[in-house]
Parts: C-alpha cells; sequence; structure tokens
DNA sequence: TAACCGTGGAG
DNA sequence: TCTCCAAGGTT
C-alpha cells in the first residue's frame, strides 16, 4: 500500500483550498450543510445558496424550528429536493435526540437521515480527526488512478472493496485527518480531473500506477448506463387578470416534492376541459424540453388568461387543493422548479 | 439491487 | 449537440 497520505497532506495544506465559506470552522452545523448541499452539486453553484441559508437558519435549532416550506424555498433551484427535506428532518432529530448537538462519531452521524457513509465520514473527519475514509466520485477517481484499480464500481462487492482500499490509505495520525480528507477532494476537483489530468503538478505522481503505466482514462471503471425515459406532460398555467398566477404544491413523492408548480394536465384536451366555461383567453405555448438526469421531460405551458373575473378560490381549491393565486412579486416566497421559475420570470 | 432524485458546467 | 458528471443517499 503505497502512502499517499504524507504527500497529500503536505500539498493540501500549501497548495489546496482554505477560503471556502464551510472552511475555517470545525463547527458540525456549518460543516454538515455544505456537505448535504454538495452532494452531487459542484461548489460554485453552492457558494450563493450556503451563504443565504446560513444568513437565515444561523444553527440547527433554527432550522429546526423552521417550516418546511421555507427550507424548501431557499433550496429551490439547487436540486435534489430530497437533500433538503432530510436536513430538515435531520435537524428535528439533533435537536430532538441529542440535544442540540451532532452525535460526534461517523457510525451515530449515518443514523440521521440524509447523511451516508461519506458525507458521516466528511464531518467526522472534518470536525472531530476521526480516521474514517470518505468515497465521493472525486476520491473514486483518484483512488483508482493510483491503485490501478480495475474492477467495475457498478458491482456492490467491488465498491466495498474500494471502501477497504480508502480505509487503509489513511494517515496514521489523526491530526492529517481534515488535510487530508480536503486534500483528497481537492486533488479530484482540481489536478486529477476526469478528461486531461494534469499529472505533472500532482503531488501523487511517483505513487500513481495509473499514470506510470499512461492509463490515466482507463480509471474508474463502472459499466452502469444510464437509461433516460422521457415524458411529456402540459402545465395548466391560469393567470388572473392582474398578472397573478395559480400555483399548489407538489405532492411529497416523485420530481420536485414538495416545490410549487402549475396544475398538470395529461394533454392539451385535459386543459381544455379543466378550463371549460370560463371566459378567458386560451393560449397553447411552446413546447421545451427539461433534462433531469434520468427523465427528458417535454413540457407544453397551456396558458389561460382570465378576461372576466375568476372562480373564487375556493373553487379553485376545491379542484387544486391547497392552490393559491401568487403575484409576480411573490414568486421568491415559494420554491419553484428551476423551469418553471424561468418560465414565470420571462 | 436497481431505480429514483435536479441542475448546471465542461469539453 | 451530446455525453459525462459533481463533497450521494434513499427506497
Amino acid at each position: 500500500m503505497p502512502d499517499i497520505a504524507t504527500p497529500l497532506v503536505a500539498w493540501q495544506r500549501q497548495h489546496g483550498r482554505h477560503a471556502l465559506p464551510w472552511q475555517g470552522t470545525r463547527d458540525p452545523y456549518r460543516v454538515w450543510l455544505s456537505e448535504i448541499m454538495l452532494q452531487q452539486t459542484q461548489v460554485s453553484t453552492v457558494l450563493g445558496y450556503y451563504e443565504r441559508f446560513l444568513q437565515r437558519f444561523p444553527d440547527v435549532a433554527a432550522l429546526a424550528a423552521a417550516p418546511q416550506d421555507d427550507v424548501l424555498t431557499l433550496w429551490a433551484g439547487l436540486g435534489y429536493y430530497s437533500r433538503a427535506r432530510h436536513l430538515h428532518r435531520c435537524a428535528q432529530q439533533v435537536v430532538a435526540q441529542h440535544g442540540g448537538a451532532f452525535p460526534r462519531s461517523a457510525q451515530a452521524l449515518q443514523d440521521l437521515p440524509g447523511i451516508g457513509r461519506s458525507t458521516a465520514a466528511a464531518i467526522a473527519a472534518f470536525c472531530w480527526d476521526e480516521r474514517v475514509p470518505i468515497l465521493d466520485g472525486n476520491v473514486k477517481r483518484v483512488l483508482t488512478r493510483v491503485l490501478a484499480f480495475e474492477g467495475d464500481l457498478a458491482e456492490t462487492r467491488v465498491e466495498r472493496a474500494l471502501w477497504a482500499q480508502a480505509q487503509d490509505l489513511l494517515p496514521t495520525q489523526a491530526a492529517d485527518m481534515p488535510a487530508y480528507t480536503q486534500g483528497l477532494m481537492d486533488l479530484g476537483a482540481t489536478l486529477c480531473s476526469q478528461r486531461q489530468p494534469r499529472c505533472a503538478d500532482c503531488p501523487l505522481h511517483a505513487h500513481c500506477r495509473a499514470r506510470a503505466e499512461d492509463r490515466t482514462a482507463e480509471f474508474p471503471r463502472k459499466t452502469r448506463k444510464l437509461k433516460r425515459s422521457r415524458v411529456a406532460l402540459t402545465w395548466l398555467w391560469l393567470r388572473r387578470a392582474d398578472g397573478a398566477h395559480w400555483l399548489l404544491p407538489r405532492p411529497a413523492r416523485g420530481v420536485w416534492a414538495g416545490l410549487w408548480s402549475l396544475p398538470e394536465c395529461a394533454d392539451a384536451a385535459d386543459a381544455q376541459a379543466a378550463v371549460q366555461g370560463w371566459t378567458g383567453t386560451a393560449t397553447p405555448g411552446e413546447t421545451f424540453t427539461h433534462v433531469l438526469t434520468h427523465r427528458d421531460m417535454v413540457i407544453t405551458p397551456w396558458q389561460f388568461r382570465f378576461t372576466g373575473e375568476a372562480p373564487s378560490v375556493e373553487q379553485l381549491q376545491q379542484r387544486w387543493p391547497g392552490g393559491r393565486w401568487l403575484a409576480p412579486a411573490e414568486l421568491d416566497a415559494v420554491g419553484l422548479p428551476a423551469p418553471l421559475s424561468r418560465l414565470l420570470r420571462r
């Protein structure tokens, strides 16, 4: 087993990132929040969200006490909204079951909602020097290259083996854990990139088997292919004469769970039937495609502008429970899916 | 275990 | 335009 910890720790301290907003603190709340936001999300995307979130929820108690809708509003646009719901539940559990303090071990952290093995390890390493490995996308790339790890990471058994390797590569000194953990992240995010890794500048150059064999492009190996489905849907876009939009909360399960959206219809005929008997102007909008990781959503907004009196809120809510009219200025107060946010602000 | 869950950037 | 993927976790 090569000693990558020593050169990596030295490199991180001299050349790594030190000025990110969630660094320079060992406050588990701040570290935890950053780790959740950074799941499958790049640093540059998270920066603004992180600051706004801390401003509104400065500590775990404030977050726990907030309505879930407020949390989702601040999360809107960041994606993977189950993270926000789990984050909120986690805060409530920390307050209710742990007296407001995060449990101080990676093992115990993993019992909390939204915290898996890698996130738990990152928090424990950064905050308490615990000797536990992380294994995120960046680290998988770094380690499989260093080791020329041939296994297919689509297989559970293989991934388990890489976790074991990650454990064996940890620094001996617990005090080095923060710099080591950060170093792996920094290396994967900067030098050891997917394409065109800058091996000449890499502190692990001398230890890297893939580099020695000129095979960096072969790692990591992963055979699972992404199969993307396609779904077409029609959004009924009701607009009052004063410009207000009719929005309602989405179901607790599925895409954009808990966010606010337009009423969904099967097709244009369905939308047309919904406005039967009302006075106004119908405009079939331009169809656009919104791409998710696993699904292409082909969306047609079907707009209906009331020219006279709209039905009462009670009548509308009978059909769309929880719905309400929102003026353009009020759109910031609710969480909208990214494509709807673009549509309404256009 | 495989499917599901967003969005934006990079090449 | 297209593909890959980013400080993954849950069901």
